[in-house]
DNA sequence: TGGTGTGGTATCTTTTATGATACCGGGGAG
DNA sequence: CTCCCCGGTATCATAAAAGATACCACACCA
């Protein structure tokens, strides 16, 4: 029936959090709705007009946020995230979970590690 | 009060996660229990000593899979999830579940595209 | 005596991801 | 006229991840 190992599920989600600023990116347009390119470059210091793009393209691709153009002068690109990009919200507030009890036991160590 | 942007525990919990190899791992290891060093390479076609030997080395590093030597000739080493580790679970069942909806719609868009 | 199983290391190469930098068109502000 | 803003692209360089290959000690088996 299924010849698809199981574990290739995982990966699928996995692949597509991947990157270095896809998580925020996705965090950004869930909490703060759609944005304009430049709007997520300010948000993201360090990250390059290049990454960003490559970034955005990327989850543009997996259908998991949609990219409108304005055809205005200036440009005008807003992205948002899709129906689809939100069904990632519980993966992702798994992990935020998880990264806060993370936090808190690496804080518990460095203290037991000093005392 | 809390300094740490809300991102970054999500991507504690990725960095973890991330890694061609920690999924299948970490999945052998819940759903088969305690593993020797060369029944997990059997059971994962493809990847090298050198490789599954980084990645052991780092999920044991973030306490999330536990080494154990046996001092016998010829060596034996198991490989146990820990408790905190196990802690995972959520995040990777949540992945799970997406991965295998994203397989179905992955499907269902190439019926529609050959129709 | 030579080969096998165990759990690795040590090097080297290739592939992939990330980053720095420069450039673009065209309107609007000064 | 010159510069900035917007949302990019193109090129090149670097860093990080993954992979290929060879080697190791030791005991056991035949």
């Amino acid at each position: 029936m299924e010849k698809v190992p199981e574990q290739c599920r995982v990966e699928d989600a996995l692949s597509i959090l991947t990157g270095k600023w896809k998580p925020i990116i996705l965090l950004h347009l869930l909490q703060e709705g759609t944005q304009r390119f430049n709007e997520l470059k300010r948000k993201m210091p360090g990250v390059t007009q290049k990454m960003l793009t490559k970034q955005l393209r990327e989850l543009e691709e997996e259908d998991i946020i949609a990219r409108t153009i304005y055809p205005q002068v200036p440009p005008k690109v807003e992205y948002a995230m899709t129906d689809y990009g939100r069904s990632l919200e519980p993966i992702l507030e798994a992990m935020h979970e998880w990264g806060r009890n993370h936090t808190l036991r690496k804080r518990q160590k460095q203290q037991t590690s000093t005392s």
